[in-house]
DNA sequence: TATTAGTTTATAATTATTATAAATACAAAC
DNA sequence: GTTTGTATTTATAATAATTATAAACTAATA
């Protein structure tokens, strides 16, 4: 972990921002809970455990700066909110999604799907890919058992 | 025109929900305005053209109920306003999207690029997939070649 | 005609997010 | 070591999108 934090103390500087303690406390929490896709709102309160004096718009300043540098990924499931969501070390690109529809999980997909299709998007439409989203909206493994089950 | 509309009234008919005018005169905008991705305040203005006395809330509810329909399919480009966009006539699957960081323009895809790719999430993840969103950021051909110009 | 359920309008309320101004921290220059 | 300037943060206010609510309206039905 403090590996990471490092590196990424290190991309700030690269960009002349500063690692102050509010951001690295916002950093710790991001990487404590990598797996999560967690609220601008909830970042907030899990920020607040360690850093109580901390303001809400610092975090909202924080998480759009981390996202600028590609540091995290914001992203917009359809609720309104925007979740925020730590990029893989070295990841090219966002990651996948799998939202269920039944319980609400969302489940991620590391590997990169998407580099036959983009190569059609660039050779067939001229259009020049620098980043994709792709979230798939279904039902997980586990409410398909459920639904098995219920029948 | 009319043999859409007549359809989408079939679609509210079969769930028991009526086509009042209110509802005609949005899907009429829509339609209309059909290779666009408007707001629900972009489509509150259009209609406020040929339904004066139309509420906004109307224009959010109305849109709701097609959206759940998946007579339109509702996005977030991730600027905090969702836009709404009638699916195509037949299609099982929202489109996909090019989105220009450059100028912001928004292109369609009608075709599917990820029958494959949803194999694999099926089989390797037992997700069960419904649906998809796939929007690819970049530089679209126009903004290519006025970077190509100006060097 | 009276009733009922569904729908719309107008407005208020809510929620997420952003802007602002004053306070603070901190490095560089003197 | 103080001063100065810039970046950052805090607290609060403002904004913008969306949703909830209550009253009015509509159309079908008993």
């Amino acid at each position: 972990m403090e590996h990471r934090l490092d590196r990424i103390k290190k991309q700030l500087h690269a960009q002349s921002y500063k690692l102050t303690p509010q951001r690295e406390a916002i950093v710790r929490v991001l990487l404590e809970r990598e797996e999560d896709h967690l609220s601008a709102e909830e970042v907030y309160l899990l920020v607040k455990e360690i850093a109580p004096e901390i303001g809400l718009a610092t975090v909202y300043r924080t998480l759009d700066l981390l996202s600028e540098l590609k540091i995290v990924d914001k992203i917009n499931f359809g609720d309104g909110v925007s979740s925020y969501d730590l990029r893989k070390e070295g990841a090219k690109h966002f990651h996948h999604h799998l939202v269920c529809t039944e319980c609400g999980s969302v489940e991620e997909i590391v590997d990169d799907l998407l580099e036959d299709v983009e190569k059609i998007v660039q050779n067939d439409w001229g259009f020049q890919v620098k980043d994709h989203r792709l979230t798939f909206h279904g039902v997980c493994r586990v409410c398909q058992e459920i639904t098995v089950k219920a029948t």
